[in-house]
RNA sequence: GGGUCUGUGGCCUAGUUUGGAUAAGGCACCGUCCUUCUAAGUCGGUGAUCGGGGGUUCAAAUCCCCCCAGGCCCGCCA
C-alpha cells in the first residue's frame, strides 16, 4: 500500500463532529480549475442552509486550507501550496520517493504475452506485452511483491505445425526463426493437400502424449529457438519476464493430477470426451474422444500452480479469449474450489488498417522491424537537432527515444479499445507523447546542473508553483486508481497532465538567476518533479535521460 | 443468428464506474515567441448539437430502452 498524507481524508475526519458529515468519496478532485478539491453541495438536499455554512466554516479553519467557500452548489476548496510542498519534500527527503510504499505481503503473478512460439512477435502481439509489464511495474510500485510469467506453448497443434513444417519443408535446414517460420507458412499454405491438419498433426498428438520423450525435446527446441528471438525483442523494449513456464512441464505433472481430482463429479462424458458444463450452457472440453488432453487441463494445472506460489493471479489477455476468462474465472474458484483472487485484464487489439494480421499467412509487422524504423527516425530527430552530442550518447538517446515512443503510444490508451496501427502514431514523438514528458525531464536536469543550490526557502507560491505541486500532490491518487482498475493509461495521462504542468513552470517561472529563496524553492520544486515524473515514466518502462 | 466490447471536432485520445458549474488534450491548419535555465518547447486562433432516436431527471457524453456501424467470440484449436 501507499503511505502518504492524504488531504481529502484528513477534511472527511474533520466533519466527523458536525450535522452534516461526509465521506472521503464525496470530496472531488476539481477538474475544471475553480479549486482544487471540491464538494456537490447540492447532493445534500435534506439539509438546511445553516449545515452547509457549518461545514464550509469548518473545512475553512484546517490548518492546510487556503480557502473554502460555497458558490452555486459547490464548495470549493482550496490547500495551501506550502502544505503540499511540505508532503512532497518530506517523503522524498526521507525516503527518497513520493509517495512511499509499504511492502504488502500478498504476492501477485502477472502472466502476460504467452505468445505461442511460432514466429517472431508482432505489433498485434505487442500490446499484451506492454499493458503487462506495465501493469506489473504498478503492482510493484504499489508494494506487493510481483513476479511475471510467459507461458510457453509448446504442446498444441500451433506448435506440432511448426515442428511439422521444418521436417517437411526444411529438411536438413539449420534451425533458425526463419526457416522455422517458412516451414510453419508453408505447411499451412498446403494442409488441404496434405490431407488437413487431423492428418498432419494427428499423429504427433499422440506421441506426443505417451509421451515420446525424444519429440518432446526436438518441438521444445523448435520453440526454444523461435522463444529466444522474442525474448531479446521484449528484451529491447524493456520487458523482462522473470519465468518462461513451459506447457509440456504440465502434461505428466502432479498439479494435471489434482486438476481431475479436484473436478472431479463435476466432470461429464460424452463418447469418451470428458467435459465441464457452464451456468451459461457452453461445454468446455478437458479431453478428446481419442484420450488426448487439451489445453484447458494444462492450462488449469498451470494456474493451480500459480496459486501454490502466489495470492493475486493476473492473466493479461486479447479479447479473443474474453469467453476462455469467464470460463477460467469460473473453474477455478467454483469448481476447483481454489482461494485466491483471480484476474483478467482483457484488451482491444492492434488491428493493421485495412487488412488483418496473422503469422501464418505472414501477414505481419514484425516488432523488430518497428524497433528498427523507430531508432532510425529517432537518430534523424537527434541529428537533426544539431545538438554537440557524441556518437555514443545520440544512439543512447535515438534507442531510448525510440523504445519509449513505441511503449507510450500503445499504452497511453485504454487496454479496452481498439487501436489501429499507423507508423505516424506509433512512432510519434510529439505532443502527447513519450519525447514530450522525456524533454521536460532532460530540461529539469538542465536547470539543476547549470545553477548554484540554495538552503533557502520562500514563503509564498505563485499560480504555476501552486498547480505544480497540486499536481505532483495527487501522484498516489493516480497510482492507486491504475492499480485498481489494472489501467496503465491512466499513469499515461497523469504523466502528460504534470508534464504539462511543469512546462508552465518552467516558462513562467525563472530558478537559477532569482534570489537565493525563491532559488532555493524552485530547485528544490524541480527535484521533486524530476523524482515523480521518473517514478511515473517508470512504471511505463521509459527511463529518462538527463539530456537529450 | 446469439453473445460481448467500442462509437466524443478532419484525424487520434481523456472524460462514462460514482449524472451536475465553460466537453479536456494532442495531430493537422493559421498566427506568436529563441540577446532568460534545451524551440522534441511556449502562447493564441479556426474547429464538437459527444453514432442516431426515444425515455428517466430540476440536470445526461455519463443512467435505461430501441436502432445503426465496426471489432472480437460462438472448435473434442490454443
Amino acid at each position: 500500500m501507499l503511505i502518504y498524507d492524504d488531504l481529502g481524508k484528513r477534511i472527511a475526519t474533520s466533519t466527523s463532529g458536525l450535522k452534516l458529515k461526509i465521506e472521503k468519496t464525496d470530496i472531488e478532485i476539481d477538474s475544471r480549475g475553480f479549486a482544487d478539491f471540491v464538494v456537490k453541495t447540492f447532493k445534500f438536499k435534506d439539509h438546511p442552509v445553516s449545515d452547509i455554512t457549518a461545514l464550509s466554516d469548518a473545512i475553512a479553519k484546517l490548518d492546510f486550507v487556503e480557502e473554502c467557500s460555497s458558490t452555486g452548489g459547490y464548495l470549493n476548496i482550496k490547500v495551501k501550496a506550502e502544505k503540499l510542498y511540505s508532503i512532497i519534500d518530506d517523503a522524498i527527503s526521507g525516503v527518497g520517493m513520493y509517495p512511499e510504499t509499504f511492502q504488502d505481503p500478498e504476492r501477485v503473478v502477472v502472466e502476460h504475452t504467452s505468445a505461442n512460439p511460432t514466429g517472431p512477435i508482432h505489433v498485434g502481439r505487442i500490446r499484451n506485452s506492454i499493458i503487462g509489464d506495465s501493469v506489473a511495474r504498478i503492482f510493484a510500485r504499489y508494494g506487493y511483491r510481483v513476479s511475471t510469467h510467459y507461458f510457453v506453448n509448446d504442446s498444441g497443434k500451433q506448435v506440432m505445425a511448426l515442428y511439422e513444417g521444418f521436417v517437411r519443408y526444411c529438411k536438413g535446414c539449420e534451425l533458425t526463426v526463419e526457416n522455422l517460420l517458412h516451414g510453419y507458412q508453408e505447411i499451412y499454405r498446403h494442409m488441404e493437400e496434405l490431407g488437413g491438419e487431423t492428418a498432419v498433426i494427428g499423429p504427433l498428438l499422440k506421441r506426443y502424449e505417451l509421451p515420446d520423450v525424444k519429440l518432446l525435446e526436438e518441438i521444445k527446441g523448435a520453440c526454444s529457438v523461435v522463444l529466444k528471438n522474442i525474448k531479446e525483442t521484449l528484451g529491447q523494449l524493456h520487458v523482462n519476464i522473470e519465468d518462461y513456464i513451459w506447457e509440456s512441464g504440465f502434461l505428466q505433472s502432479e498439479e494435471l493430477v489434482e486438476v481431475f481430482e479436484r473436478l472431479g463429479t463435476h466432470i461429464k462424458e460424452e463418447k469418451k470426451a470428458k467435459f465441464l458444463e457452464m451456468p451459461w450452457g457452453k461445454k468446455e472440453y478437458l479431453v478428446r474422444s481419442d484420450g488426448t488432453k487439451l489445453y484447458l487441463v494444462r492450462d488449469l494445472a498451470y494456474h493451480l500452480f500459480k496459486t501454490e506460489h502466489f495470492d493475486v493471479i493476473v492473466d493479461v489477455l486479447g479479447e479473443d479469449h474474453r469467453d476462455y476468462a469467464k470460463t477460467l474465472g469460473y473453474v477455478l474458484p467454483d469448481l476447483m474450489e481454489l482461494d485466491k483472487r483471480f484476474e483478467f485484464l482483457i484488451y482491444s487489439f492492434i488491428s493493421l488498417e485495412g487488412s488483418k494480421l496473422s503469422t501464418r499467412q505472414g501477414n505481419i509487422i514484425t516488432v523488430e522491424e518497428l524497433i528498427k524504423k523507430g531508432l532510425e527516425e529517432a537518430s534523424r530527430i537527434v541529428s537533426e537537432k544539431g545538438n554537440d552530442y557524441d556518437e555514443k550518447t545520440r544512439e543512447k538517446i535515438a534507442k531510448e527515444v525510440a523504445v519509449a515512443s513505441i511503449r507510450f503510444n500503445v499504452v497511453r490508451v485504454n487496454p479496452q479499445k481498439a487501436i489501429v496501427f499507423r507508423w505516424g502514431e506509433a512512432l510519434n514523438t510529439e505532443g502527447d507523447s513519450a519525447p514530450f514528458i522525456m524533454y521536460s525531464y532532460a530540461r529539469s536536469s538542465s536547470i539543476l546542473e547549470k545553477g548554484e543550490p540554495s538552503e533557502k526557502r520562500k514563503s509564498s507560491y505563485g499560480k504555476e508553483e501552486k498547480a505544480l505541486l497540486w499536481n505532483m500532490y495527487l501522484f498516489p491518487d493516480f497510482i492507486e486508481k491504475s492499480m485498481n482498475s489494472k489501467r496503465p493509461d491512466l499513469i499515461a495521462s497523469y504523466a502528460l497532465a504534470l508534464t504539462k504542468t511543469f512546462n508552465d513552470f518552467y516558462s513562467s517561472c525563472q530558478v537559477n538567476v532569482a534570489e537565493d529563496d525563491i532559488r532555493g524553492t524552485r530547485r528544490r520544486i524541480v527535484e521533486m518533479y524530476r523524482t515523480i515524473i521518473k517514478d511515473a515514466a517508470g512504471m511505463l518502462g521509459i527511463n529518462m535521460l538527463e539530456r537529450m
